[in-house]
DNA sequence: CCAAATTAGTTAATAGATTAACTATATCTG
DNA sequence: CAGATATAGTTAATCTATTAACTAATTTGG
């Protein structure tokens, strides 16, 4: 038993995800500790998940991982506009806009102007950054297939089809997203 | 049917996993486009609820995510030392010493030397701090229970089972975590 | 029992990402 | 078709978080 001026003394991420829920439901009466525990789990699974990729693929070749996310998109979206570029990564224009700097003058990305439009720019991939993700993706995914195949294939589709019908949901209320 | 030359032009992120799965297998001949699509779509879904909950709770209450969580961690299992937040929110130790400096300067954090060790520090809600826990918890609970009310109680725990196995897995190879 | 190594916490330097403001182009509407 | 409005992209200012270096206290082991 803990003690009870030390709740903390032994307490990892998953024992406490545990001792919260108890004292949110008995000390303080909230109602939705199922839907807490699955915010918790889902964001420290993720952030988890991410911080290896990025300290044990992306990192030691030199990217980071929202440079790696723009590669990605621009590899097996692109020529696509800076626009759908943050759409796809989840990031913001500013934020697409200064990475290209980076990865332009690092000779993996090309930035060419729009055809159809003054305004629009173009970005792909050059032969040089073609070549890198080739590469970089072989060794992120063979990352991503040690961390998945905890779970066999059935269970994959199952977390699949439950994080989509988490997110497919979000029309019914007024999400904030970016802008 | 998409052109060949602009594959972009009507993507959304959700068609964009189906697109990338399928240039990554036919096009690239990667195996593993099942792990693909679960990492890219568990950080998809984390990064969209934090955001949301960041942006329609904890913002407009004047409070950033990371400053919730400390808040969080220190409501229900404080006082505990740096270190130990540290852990649970899963940021870095330099973060927590910045944030307490904030929050222990708006009046609703205390910051006492550790009784055990003339290293160590023990964190607790002051409070002021614990009434403002108390009213945030409860908005941002209402907003959880939004988003997980997607899916049923069974699918609920199905999802946390599921997540569970996955990072419970990790101890089997080596993963990168923070120090 | 003291030197070396370890640990807790903070500080410094840097990197990265956000929002807001700004420029230039495009579209809409009266 | 002219003025207002909207959109794409960049830039500027700010904020936040990271790693690395540092201070101080504690533990270890020859």
């Amino acid at each position: 038993m803990e003690s009870v001026d030390e709740p903390g003394e032994e307490l990892d991420f998953w024992s406490f995800v545990r001792l919260a829920n108890d004292k949110l439901a008995k000390e303080h009466g909230f109602r939705y500790h199922l839907a807490t525990e699955v915010v918790l789990t889902l964001n420290r699974v993720a952030n988890i998940v991410t911080y290896d990729l990025e300290a044990a693929v992306h990192r030691p070749r030199g990217r980071s991982w929202s440079a790696f996310r723009l590669l990605f998109v621009t590899w097996l979206a692109g020529p696509l506009e800076p626009k759908r570029a943050a759409e796809l990564t989840g990031m913001s224009r500013a934020a697409v806009s200064n990475l290209v700097k980076g990865l332009s003058s690092d000779g993996v990305l090309d930035r060419l102007p729009g055809t159809r439009d003054g305004r629009s720019v173009r970005l792909s991939l050059t032969d040089k950054g073609a070549a890198e993700m080739v590469e970089l993706f072989r060794v992120h995914n063979e990352r991503e297939q040690e961390w998945a195949s905890a779970l066999t294939d059935a269970e994959q589709r199952i977390l699949l089809m439950l994080l989509d019908k988490l997110i497919t949901n979000r029309a019914q209320f007024d999400v904030r997203g970016r802008n």
